[in-house]
DNA sequence: TAATATGGGACCAGCAAGGTCCTATATGCT
DNA sequence: AGCATATAGGACCTTGCTGGTCCCATATTA
């Protein structure tokens, strides 16, 4: 299935979210969550896939939270999904973890596909928080 | 996740392969899945999707089998995988039919990732069996 | 030192993906 | 007629991922 998964789609509510908060502040799991009717465990895991990728700075203790770590126009769609869901493979042929598919041989369209793939990247990385 | 399914890699194979077929005739299922290593009971499935969609032609019987019932210019990637895997959504507040997401009043990418799941439909039905 | 924040691992239920099996039906061949 | 072989389609099973929770360690502030 071609579908962002709601984990991305929470990530990206909060990321905007952040984009649009005074700038130095920080905003913690808890709040962005209960702003977006978004479950805060969940929430909170997701931050810290985003803040072990440099996208969002974090601050332990009371006062604490998260804020953004660049400009909105340098983070795009491609940044999130990778920080949450990991590198993007349009076919598994394509999965440079999980190797060996059985049709390797007579597979016709693994070539073609990673040609899509690259135009669908590019789609990706061309959307930025800012237009958002 | 953003990938395809193995069903409509499986099935984007297939339907390759009967573009490449001679005109006219009818390959059965079987040695289309033998052909590429695809377990056969799959691929029968996956084969009348494809038929019920209108992308390949069906024949009963000995000598039965499929053939493309396009000309492969006519039949886009976007094809294949609706026929395989239904509608695309790219995020599940587009989804028509599971509606009422929790975060509706305060979500706030909706309407550009709408955007760009245009974007990428476009990509996928600006690509046509042709192309592969 | 109590309160509150992140960091991160373990865990769980539900569901869809991948795949199999069985039966009904249509067609060609002997 | 009857058998072999093809599609049509439903039921079913298993495995892995998704969405989500819980718990504990660590850091920071009042």
């Amino acid at each position: 299935m071609i579908r962002l998964s709601k984990r991305t789609d929470y990530g990206l509510m909060a990321i905007r979210h952040l984009a649009g908060a005074p700038v130095g502040a920080f905003l913690s799991a808890r709040e962005i969550a209960a702003e977006h009717r978004i479950p805060p465990a969940l929430m909170a895991k997701l931050m810290q896939k985003l803040a072990r990728k440099g996208l969002v700075a974090s601050q332990h203790g009371t006062k604490g939270g998260y804020r953004i770590a660049r400009d909105p126009s340098e983070i795009t769609l491609w940044d999130v999904i990778e920080a949450i869901e990991g590198p993007l493979c349009f076919i598994e042929c394509l999965d440079p973890i999980k190797g060996n598919c059985p049709q390797y041989p007579t597979c016709t369209v693994q070539k073609p596909l990673s040609a899509v793939q690259r135009r669908i990247a590019a789609v990706l990385e061309g959307t930025t928080l800012f237009d958002l």
